[in-house]
DNA sequence: GTCTATATGGGGATAGAC
DNA sequence: GTCTATCCCCATATAGAC
């Protein structure tokens, strides 16, 4: 039965997520998952290897959905810069409302994204690099144009931090929760994503007071 | 000579900074600082209670500090509320420009903080919770004042996003200063926290579009 | 306070039978 | 494809001499 591979990939991304992968044995997720260690190896390679077929599996639908609803509203747009707002849900909401996942198994791996982003796993830094740049070039591109007047370097600056606060949202933050005495439940995509997006939209279009040198202003 | 207590300290935060906690072998402290593994569970006693000794020696000065320019900003504001960008710059510049530090040990510890915010490291959980509870409120209630049109919920979530959006810039992003192609090293906190505070006083204060249940507006 | 030596367990990975 | 058995190394932690 091949019901194997696909029991490992879920146990693995759950445990990812609430460990982290440095965090996890292999010898944890064969305990949950039921398997032999040995089939780990035999269906992956490593261990590396099973962070990326994780990762993979739910990236690149991810980042094809990202496109699409960039696409969608730059042609709702008709020629003109879309809203920062559009821009930023094409980016967030793929990440949250994943694919067409009958069960939670979306925000567990929306969990393992935002706590990757932070751990040092060497297999995700070059999967993120990889991945990551054909989005972020052209996510950039569209923040450029619908914020002619922020400066180019300056929007490098604020994807890092709209991507730092999209990644703590998707992991969520006991201590907050804790200090809101339930009042603001972060691991609730539905109340997160739009007080998200309007947060970073402001950000976005913040006045820029620092002096930007050689750059082309618009 | 007690110098092997600091040295301890100062490569495990380093490390623990540089591969995360569970990444980072006691071993590997050991050997980078030239001392013997029993030195280690003799100072400290155990690689979770070394992980609280490296926290504490610098949490709690940063905390005095954050509590100090909170206080100096309310005053100078002279009974009215400061402005956001100042209590945002009293919750984030003493992080970064850490305490009287000769060397740049205190962009080591920022970027440590910036990670454990996201790893699991339990024993992280509960000083998180135990060291920010009291400066959670104290901020907590300086933005209140100062953002009266923000409903309370609301600025739980914001508080949220900022710290998400400092905790990434304190660690740094690989693949984001790729992209950029070196024009954003937001690992250099000097060009980091001005465009960090521009970013999210202006998010703070977006407007409120999202209906609040039962809450004092004001 | 600092060392050597060792206890004890867990880690990733593999060979080879079935 | 799946299992058992095992290799080999690394982990945290401790005992006890100096």
């Amino acid at each position: 039965m091949t019901g194997t591979k696909q029991r490992i990939l879920e146990v693995a991304e759950r445990l990812f997520a609430e460990r982290g992968f440095s965090g996890t044995s292999l010898r944890t997720i064969i305990g949950e998952a039921g398997v032999n260690l040995a089939a780990v190896h035999y269906h992956f390679h490593s261990k590396d290897a099973l962070l990326e077929a994780v990762i993979l599996r739910r990236l690149e639908p991810v980042n094809r959905e990202r496109l699409a609803m960039l696409e969608a509203c730059e042609h709702a747009a008709r020629g003109g810069p879309p809203p920062v707002e559009d821009i930023l849900r094409a980016f967030i909401e793929p990440t949250v409302h994943l694919v067409r996942d009958p069960q939670r198994r979306g925000s567990i791996f929306a969990r393992l994204m935002g706590r990757l982003h932070a751990e040092a796993a060497s297999a995700f830094a070059e999967i993120a690099k990889k991945h990551f740049g054909e989005i972020g070039r052209r996510f950039k591109e569209a923040l450029e144009r619908a914020l002619p007047e922020v400066p180019q370097s300056e929007i490098f600056w604020r994807m890092h931090f709209a991507i730092g606060a999209m990644a703590q949202t998707l992991r969520g933050s006991p201590e907050l929760e804790a200090l809101s005495g339930g009042q603001c439940r972060a691991s609730n995509p539905e109340d997160a994503v739009p007080r998200l997006i309007a947060f970073l939209a402001a950000g976005f279009q913040a006045p820029v007071s620092i002096p930007h040198a050689q750059e082309k202003v618009s």
